[in-house]
DNA sequence: AGCCCGATGTAGCACTCGCTACAAGTGCGC
DNA sequence: GCGCACTTGTAGCGAGTGCTACATCGGGCT
């Protein structure tokens, strides 16, 4: 059988689905190898180092979170501030957004430890994060862009509470925005 | 010289400082070990296995964060619930904290992942917080609860974004807290 | 056709990981 | 003084880590 000719491109996305699935904090090599179907030895060669790898794959990771912020999420606007944080908190609660935030504590770990590809991609999602939610925001809200970070503050407060247990805590967060 | 005799209470305040200095996801043994003074081998006599030791340092990091809390943080009430967070906010910004929210998002991923003992204390250190939070309202606050929980959901929320270099959408979002 | 260079496989290096087997030292009660 | 249980040191195991040396394969270009 021929070795099939691979490159960074055709490597990404099974790299990112293996990580997805298994988490991010303590992917190596070789089961990220065995998972796109390579070796350790390939991964290197086309990326140069693990740290360049990860940081190909958080660009990568950046750009899905923002093609499934568009696809998963309903198109309309919300009739409130409240309506929308409480909106995104329910979607994101699903099932299926499960491993993504397994991988988005790992980030956000990475960036409290000063690692600069990690708080660039983690600033990219946060950003685009926060243009989902002016675009969601009432049509007559006085102002779009802090109502937007309240909104986007108090589900980020919301979605940590959950992650640790205290998701009773977080509905009545939510339940507090004004708006 | 004579070997020092060391107990769980002896080896965990040296533990908690060696993992408050390196971040706890990393958080080997042997490097362990040696900021306590002792062996790898010793780490595992008195702890039985690695999970164990893990779950007897979060047990006494839940415990030294319950007492800084009291000991860094004003005694006296905020003039109200926006006011009440922003102060959360900022004192928390001051570096002295750095180390410890090193270690608090290694501890949130810990979670994320499933991990019953970084839940547990996790979900300490927060219920802790609600309290100390729920203490320091406004006297006259309609809800203490309620806005104790409005309150925290929109600090850990500006603390996330603290995280990973969004700080001025986590102000944003502190001031359009309500009270 | 001949060559060259990018892509790949095999094997291995030096290291760390959590943990253990075994033996020795130590202080206690008797 | 004696013996026993608790505590410690030394050495090492098997697995996994990121990464590299070297040889090889194969398609495209001249």
């Amino acid at each position: 059988m021929a070795p099939a000719r691979m490159s960074r491109e055709t490597l990404l996305p099974r790299l990112a689905a293996h990580v997805l699935a298994h988490g991010l904090a303590d992917a190596s090599l070789r089961p990220l190898a065995r998972a796109a179907g390579t070796s350790d030895r390939m991964l290197i060669y086309h990326f140069g180092s693990k740290d360049a790898l990860v940081a190909a794959l958080l660009e990568h990771l950046a750009g899905m979170f923002a093609d499934a912020l568009d696809s998963a999420f309903p198109k309309e606007r919300s009739p409130s501030r409240r309506a929308c944080a409480q909106a995104v908190y329910a979607i994101t609660g699903e099932p299926a957004f499960a491993p993504f935030f397994r991988i988005w504590w790992d980030i956000v770990a990475g960036c409290s430890d000063g690692n600069a590809a990690y708080l660039e991609a983690a600033g990219r999602m946060m950003d685009v994060l926060l243009d989902w939610v002016v675009d969601h925001l009432p049509a007559d809200d006085p102002d779009p862009q802090a109502g937007a970070r309240a909104v986007l503050t108090t589900i980020e407060g919301a979605q940590m509470l959950r992650a640790v247990g205290r998701g009773d805590v977080a509905q009545a967060g939510l339940a507090a925005l004004e708006g």
